[in-house]
RNA sequence: CGGGGAGUGGCGCAGCCUGGUAGCGCAUCUGUUUUGGGAACAGAGGGUCGCAGGUUCGAAUCCUGUCUCCCCGACCA
């Protein structure tokens, strides 16, 4: 439909990249905040995070952790205890070093020479370090174990080259520690824990994912296990939406996590950690915005219903909005996704017709414009955002009487979370590619279309070390990474696409954020 | 961190080459007329041109440095 006036300026299809920041700004999520690569997240923004949060605290309550808080500087000696964690994250620290600013005699400021730190600290990348010495303090028996902790918190990496939401320098996130007795305890929970993840991602925020382990390569630095969720882009590339890892025993010995077994001997504790970020948002944004904005998922938004009163500042607008009023409360006695259902009465000055697209540029599901002749005829005129336009170009309304639609909406919040994830879902199916071979037939793949097309499935024979060095140099020509071994995938019958060895396995392969 | 591009009222831009202390559109405010739908007209407010130095009688404009953002690359749970 050409003839459609879209609330946004650019197009997915046009311009991806650009698409995207204007939906940020558009959507009222975030902004710049001149210091590089850290954002200021809008009230909007932030009412979507602080949903995914509340979501997910309560699953990862229902699997038994309790929520800490361990402090954002972490002392130099302690961050150096694991070398292969060291040796990931030392590029990209931010390090605090002086506990004083004294003037520079030019009007001002600089680090006061004299106010040295003995010992820098450094600002958490992640906690792993820190939280295993309370670990260390906290477990002595396996009476003990296992050991369930969360905590929601930020975390600095120095990026070199950010974007909003999806990498950033400063990042809200949780991250899950735990300690367990041997390897299978830990390694079932790590497992757990992923698929925690990929029913927040499925359930929540309507994000079709796939569940599995990433290659040797992609490890988080010191695991032994990386497994994560990935989820398709509507450019058709991957974002790691979510990982969860089996660290072996290599955090416990280096921070001295022991516990005397059954038979009173010290036994090293397998420790695992997990954690997913702000980054959901981006993969939100990227996965259900259109060429009108965002659209929220009814389970994450922070208002999933909104009235707009047609208000024209005459006599009658006081009787409108006692309406409205009315109207709001019928549905702020409902219950939706089983939670009350969230419903604004926005009264902020203005025409409703202007407002409007205001809400569907942030991507509320759904709008209520309540005008006197609605009033007078007891009807709404509805919108939904997930179906926006009607056949002849023009905003699909639809006008249901004032009681059905109070009593129809959970039911259609519950259809709109389900649609958007159902049309998410079908877009993935549709640009995964099975039965690519060859090298070959895999570079004509991803050269043959300006746009991405999506991921491929293929099978290969799970190299480790140099060979596997070998395939990513392969793939990196191609711009392309492995993103996991999925779950449950089904068994492999072929030879490897990268060595001609027998397949071991079917992987995913993929452009990605 | 390398290559490229850009920073001028809330947003999007022009002006810069050929120095003479800012302009357009949208938005905002006021008024009028309208209004079942992303209003029209008129008027008004708002910017020391990212920041810091320098050249000059005079700098948005020229020079140097620096910060931030965007794209590509390298890097990256």
């Amino acid at each position: 439909m050409s003839n459609i006036r879209h609330a946004l300026s650019a197009r997915r299809a046009d311009d991806f990249a650009q698409w995207y920041q204007e939906v940020i700004s558009a959507a009222d999520l975030a902004e710049e905040s001149g210091v590089r690569g850290c954002m200021v997240i809008k009230p909007w923004g932030y009412g979507i995070w602080e949903r995914i949060q509340r979501l997910l605290d309560d699953r990862i309550k229902a699997t038994g952790h309790d929520n800490c808080y361990f402090p954002i500087f972490i002392p130099l000696s302690n961050f150096e205890r694991e070398a292969s964690h060291v040796e990931g994250f030392a590029k990209e620290m931010a390090v605090v070093t002086h506990h004083r600013l004294i003037s520079d005699g030019k009007g001002g400021l600089i680090p006061d020479p004299e106010a040295k730190l003995e010992e820098p600290l450094v600002v958490r990348p992640t906690s792993e370090t820190i939280i295993g010495d309370a670990m260390a303090r906290w477990v002595q028996s396996w009476r003990d174990l296992p050991l369930l902790t969360n905590q929601w918190a930020n975390v600095v990496r120095w990026e070199m080259r950010t974007r909003m939401f999806l990498r950033t320098s400063e990042f809200l996130w949780q991250e899950g520690h735990t300690a367990h007795e041997d390897a299978a305890s830990a390694k079932e929970h790590t497992l757990r824990m992923l698929e925690v993840y990929r029913a927040c991602a499925e359930d929540d925020l309507a994000l079709p994912v796939i569940a599995g382990e990433k290659p040797e390569n992609e490890r988080f630095p010191g695991a032994a296990e990386t497994w994560s969720i990935e989820a398709m882009m509507q450019d058709g590339k991957a974002l790691q939406a979510g990982t969860s890892h089996y660290l072996g025993t290599n955090f416990a010995k280096a921070s001295g996590i022991q516990y005397q077994d059954r038979e009173g001997s010290q036994q090293f504790c397998h420790t695992t950690s997990w954690g997913v970020s702000t980054r959901l948002i981006g993969g939100v944004i990227m996965v259900h915005g259109d060429d009108d904005g965002l659209r929220v998922p009814p389970a994450i938004a922070p208002h999933q219903v909104i009235i707009l009163p047609m208000l024209r500042d005459k006599e009658g607008d006081e009787e409108l909005l006692a309406y409205c009023e009315k109207l709001r409360a019928a549905i702020a006695a409902t219950s939706s996704l089983g939670e009350k259902t969230r419903v604004l009465l926005d009264k902020k000055p203005g025409k409703a017709a202007a407002k409007r697209w205001d809400w569907v540029r942030k991507g509320a599901p759904v709008i209520l414009e309540i005008g006197g002749r609605d009033m007078e005829g007891g009807t709404v005129s509805l919108l939904r955002r997930d179906r926006l336009w009607a056949e002849n170009g023009k905003p699909d309304f639809s006008t249901p009487t004032v009681e059905d639609a109070a009593s129809s909406l959970p039911a259609m919040l519950e259809d709109i979370q389900k649609s958007l994830f159902d049309e998410a879902a079908t877009r993935r199916d549709d640009n995964i590619t099975r039965g690519i071979a060859d090298m070959d037939a895999l570079a004509d793949f991803y050269s043959s279309d300006k746009r991405y097309p999506g991921w491929v499935e293929v099978q290969w024979s799970k190299p480790t070390g140099a060979a596997l060095d070998a395939v990513v140099e392969k793939l990196k020509a191609l711009k392309l990474t492995v993103r996991n071994v999925p779950v449950g995938g089904a068994v492999a019958d072929g030879t490897c696409i990268f060595t001609g060895e027998p397949a071991v396995e079917r992987i995913y392969v993929a452009r990605a954020y």
